[in-house]
DNA sequence: CACGCTAGCATAGTATTGGA
DNA sequence: TCCAATACTATGCTAGCGTG
């Protein structure tokens, strides 16, 4: 994409091209299966209440100073609590933009944490949150300021926040142990094997067998937890790794992609994928292939 | 014309849900 | 945590369309 030229637009009535969402302490309660993949980055910080958020085969419980980026092409699922607060800000931006502004000028490429599809969760101590929310309050009063030079600092502020998010991240991040219920362990513990093995079959009996859980009671907790039925979870990894592989190798046949995501009838995908996706997968190839 | 793909249909089998 | 009833989906088959 064109970076050097992105166009001032005062204020926040039109989206700048490299920032593709950008909500700041905004509270939306997230409670249905509302799963998304995207091509873009993603920088979400949660402020307050309680939450969940699916990231790949993992999920990440959210308190106050957490910090979460991630590259967009990972599934990913936010999941908010009925009657608990929910309250996060949310940027989603074309890393093509940033990559071109620091190419030749810094020693770090700020981009990195994002970088081959990872994804990273930290809690962020008080004094990281103090300045990181701080940082944020400043970045919204630039995005609502009407003038072209504060649109250039809220430019300039992001690449600060992604330095600071680099700088976060070369301390080790150490690993929670465990999960505050036995119900989210149990639901990681469904996901992990559905991860390994949903390009083949994955029932309810297998999960049951495997996980020594009641599948009627897995299937409960799962919806629980993630907001969507373990089927439609399948499908839209399954749906998911197809778009990842139509990038990777946008010659591949449809056919091709159908089997190797864990799809037995090329009808049956080209129907799925469509539903998901809102376009075949003929012409969602046509689309990445227009793109290079 | 061959090939790759999409869409429609019937039905067997599976997932989900209500209730205990 | 489990069972039974119900709702829903996957599958296989086929016809037809678009493209090279």
């Amino acid at each position: 994409m064109a970076s050097n030229d992105v166009p001032w637009i005062g204020g926040s009535d039109v989206e700048p091209a490299y920032l593709l969402k950008y909500e700041y302490l905004k509270s939306v309660p997230v409670t249905a299966g509302n799963f998304q993949s995207h091509d873009h980055y993603e920088i979400f910080y949660f402020h307050e209440g309680k939450g969940h958020y699916l990231i790949g085969d993992r999920i990440h419980v959210l308190k106050p100073g957490t910090l979460i980026v991630m590259h967009g092409l990972t599934l990913h699922m936010p999941k908010s609590f009925e009657g608990h607060p929910y309250v996060r800000t949310l940027l989603n931006f074309d890393p093509g933009y940033f990559r071109a502004a620091t190419e030749h000028v810094f020693s770090i490429n700020p981009l990195q944490p994002f970088e081959r599809l990872r994804n990273y969760k930290v809690q962020l101590s008080i004094e990281e949150q103090n300045e990181f929310e701080e940082m944020l309050r400043k970045l919204d009063r630039l995005y609502s300021a009407p003038d072209a030079v504060s649109h250039e600092r809220f430019r300039v502020l992001c690449l600060d926040v992604l330095f600071f998010i680099c700088q976060v991240l070369m301390k080790p991040v150490k690993e929670e142990a465990g999960f505050p219920s036995e119900k989210e362990q149990h639901v990681q513990n469904a996901l992990s094997y559905i991860e390994q093995h949903y390009m083949t079959d994955v029932r309810l009996d297998q999960l049951q067998e495997k996980l020594h859980i009641n599948k009627y009671y897995l299937v409960r907790i799962f919806q629980e937890i993630t907001g969507m039925t373990i089927f439609h979870y399948i499908y839209k990894r399954r749906i998911n790794q197809a778009k990842i592989l139509f990038l990777l190798d946008p010659e591949k046949s449809v056919t091709d992609i159908c089997y190797e995501t864990g799809f037995k009838n090329h009808s049956h995908f080209s129907k799925v994928f469509k539903q998901w996706e809102g376009k075949t997968p003929t012409q969602y190839r046509r689309l990445i292939k227009s793109q290079f």
